[in-house]
DNA sequence: GTGGTCTAGACCACA
DNA sequence: GTGGTCTAGACCACG
């Protein structure tokens, strides 16, 4: 029983790298207010206790606020906003190289082959 | 209702993507027998007709062909594995740009954070 | 409604604290196991979900390993205990001010009452 | 079965200990009127025969004194409030010093904190 | 209303 | 066996 198919990784995690790309995008601004536990439980289709675990999670890397009686605020940190950025970006690098070693790509077919792709970019990707 | 943590990418397009991974590292080899249709499910804990769909797909992309009474196989014909190659290459490449692009990064920050990468990875890659 | 009587806090918290505690006193060894959480949970009285929390919060110190299908055991890494114990001599010394303070006791008085107590304990402590 | 949770001393001494600090701390004054049985066994939640006993202990250490068909009143003998006083600073002082113990802490080193700790709060206290 | 804790019980992955 | 995740539903404390 192998099961690939349901991402292995925990909801609960998925759901704090979703909120963390929303504020790096800037779709969520330090101080706003992420939606109350309960109602975020509703939106994505999960229970309340795997929110509120989703937000103790950013909470421990400091990216959020909890304030009871209150809601879940964006830091105001920008230094940490900026340090998860770092991080984040660094993860997808990375993942993109593993991705094209799979595939059997070398170094410099790689880096080749994200040049072409920037330098032709006008309209035409997926 | 949103439902957002089971990918939304059909399964029978997760597996054919999988088994297109496989031809390009190597692990199947042109005109290797690909499992039976009933194996692979078994495996991967699908429903039959699911597979089915996946050679179907898979066929259709002339990557596989399948021979009644014995099988499926992978093409021999490597003019369309390097079409193949070609173009998973393209969307890895695309899809990576894109989440940079959403995070916010410059097509500039993208080039020069992977030869960062490519440059110092010594066995630090996650 | 006070309800002043159930200590306020949480189950989880309090039991990371003994269990830090017992390292501490050198009852349990750097590279020794933990109960396995439904052990502990028996042991104990409270839902293993309890416990598991419990663990995942010293594993957040570092002061603990979870491996999966094996169990969890004392960090090796000597300057983490050394740290926790710094902080608990800390919140020990704090706490225990904090209350001479309520009872009115000046700095002065805390000092000399500590001293007539350490000199004069022969067997006749509580 | 263990149940360590809920602090295993028993309810109403806990509330005469809770009482005895008042009184120390001063927001309860010699001659003061306590809250009838009915009222604080209402306010703090417990059964009133708790309280009764509670203020019985205390009568018993003549920290209170009951007036029948009057209430029960904060003693206005100042020594026996001293020798309470003294008594609780004895208990918190040896209660420390066992925790500090228990933590593998010398005495020299009790000392030692204790000083550090009282010469460098400037409001860096928990 | 908000976040936080806890239980009960199920199911998963690793070994 | 081990730890880990998730759901359902209850109850708490803060405001």
């Amino acid at each position: 029983m192998t099961d690939i198919f349901q991402s292995t990784q925990p909801i609960y995690s998925q759901l704090a790298d979703r909120i963390n790309r929303k504020i790096l995008r800037g779709e969520l601004k330090p101080g706003d207010k992420l939606p109350s536990v309960r109602d975020l439980a509703l939106q994505v289709n999960v229970n309340p206790n795997t929110v509120q675990r989703t937000y103790r999670e950013l909470e421990g890397m400091e990216i959020v606020e909890s304030k009871r009686g209150q809601g879940t605020f964006v830091t105001e940190n920008q230094e940490i906003l900026n340090t998860m950025r770092e991080r984040l970006k660094q993860d997808e690098i990375s993942q993109f190289v593993k991705g094209m070693h799979e595939m059997g790509y070398t170094d410099e077919e790689i880096e080749a082959g994200l040049q072409h792709f920037l330098h032709n970019q006008k309209g035409d990707q997926a």
